[in-house]
DNA sequence: GTCTATAGAGCGATAGAC
DNA sequence: GTCTATCGCTCTATAGAC
């Protein structure tokens, strides 16, 4: 469909993609050079810039198709048709949390806040093809659980952010400043904690 | 008490720390170049490296100083005697999530996150310094108001994970990817919603 | 301690052959 | 499209005068 064929989805480019993606996440944007990139994807740099203007756009590629991948995760979480409030409250959790841990996700995310400053529009990007597909998808899901009569939510937007923070606390957050876990904030204790506030809140 | 005087405090010193504080918040660590900090500090480059060995060392020594500066802020959340349950939480939510939305603080943390794949020592040091010393202050003043008959918490270190990573959701993490504030997640929702759960769910 | 000047390396991006 | 070779620039860090 274009002029100079240049597939979007040639080996080559998938290949460059997948390198890049690798040395960001081991050594974040700015640390990254190009002679890296091309070492890691055995191509010449002056290929890299065949395929990709610059190392921003190269950076934004990246973003961009892991917001996809991660929008399929999170479109995965569907509701079995009669599970109880409890049952369907901790598998949502304990599926955001797992996504939420993976090295990538937070290698994405460390990236991002980063940059934040300096790649608004990537930030933005990022935002609305991740998180707010994902937490659009799970307000939906406690709307689902009210109109079921299992749950009683009144705002289902506010409730969600209050869900995530809270799965977002202290374990995810020593994972995200690079700290080893702790013996007081585990993924069991983070998702039952959260599962339980919820139902206390929210439960009929 | 050293060699060559040298002295921790001098003048010179503490101009560049604060110089290269300025462009480390506003550009990144990797963005920012030993002469932008020198211009900044009106000073020469070789100044610089006359009292900081590198500038690694020279990031460490700016995170330490902000870092005792946090626990000095959270320090000052006291209890007055006579507060009922939702009043001292209604404090202590609108005073730390005015701290952590403070762009200084911010930018501390958007550079621990976004360095701490390399400098996980930097990340231990801050967390310690910081976070750390913040949560306990926070759960101490929680076990106080058990004791006082007005709330029940029965885990003040989970109570105080919830509490805070709810108001570190939506509000916050829009401000540190740098997006503008949404109509839905306010200051005052944010306080408001996170206050209110703790009640329903500790309150007696 | 503080300056000017510069070394020495690495960066993003490009030219030109094929 | 892909390569080799290189330009022009900026970076961290240092040398040497004062």
């Amino acid at each position: 469909m274009q002029k100079t064929c240049s597939p979007r989805s040639s080996a080559k480019r998938t290949c460059i993609l997948d390198a890049a993606q690798a040395c960001f996440l081991e050594h974040g944007y700015s640390s990254t050079s190009m002679d890296m990139v091309a070492s890691k994807a055995t191509v010449s740099k002056a290929t890299i810039y065949a395929h990709f203007q610059s190392k921003d756009e190269l950076f934004g590629a990246i973003i961009r198709r892991r917001c996809d991948d991660h929008a399929e995760g999170l479109g995965a979480v569907t509701l079995a048709e009669n599970l109880d409030a409890r049952a369907a409250l901790t598998a949502m959790a304990s599926h955001l949390l797992t996504m939420l841990m993976n090295p990538e996700v937070i290698g994405i995310y460390r990236m991002v806040v980063a940059e934040a400053a300096r790649h608004p529009d990537l930030a933005k990007a990022y935002y609305e093809a991740g998180p707010l597909r994902g937490k659009a998808r799970l307000a939906d899901i406690l709307d689902t659980l009210t109109a079921r009569g299992v749950l009683k939510v009144p705002d289902s937007w506010q409730a969600m952010d209050q869900f995530i923070g809270m799965l977002r606390a202290e374990y995810f957050n020593r994972a995200l400043i690079g700290l080893p876990a702790d013996d007081r904030a585990s993924f069991d204790t983070t998702v039952t904690g959260a599962v339980e506030v919820m139902l206390k809140v929210y439960g009929v």
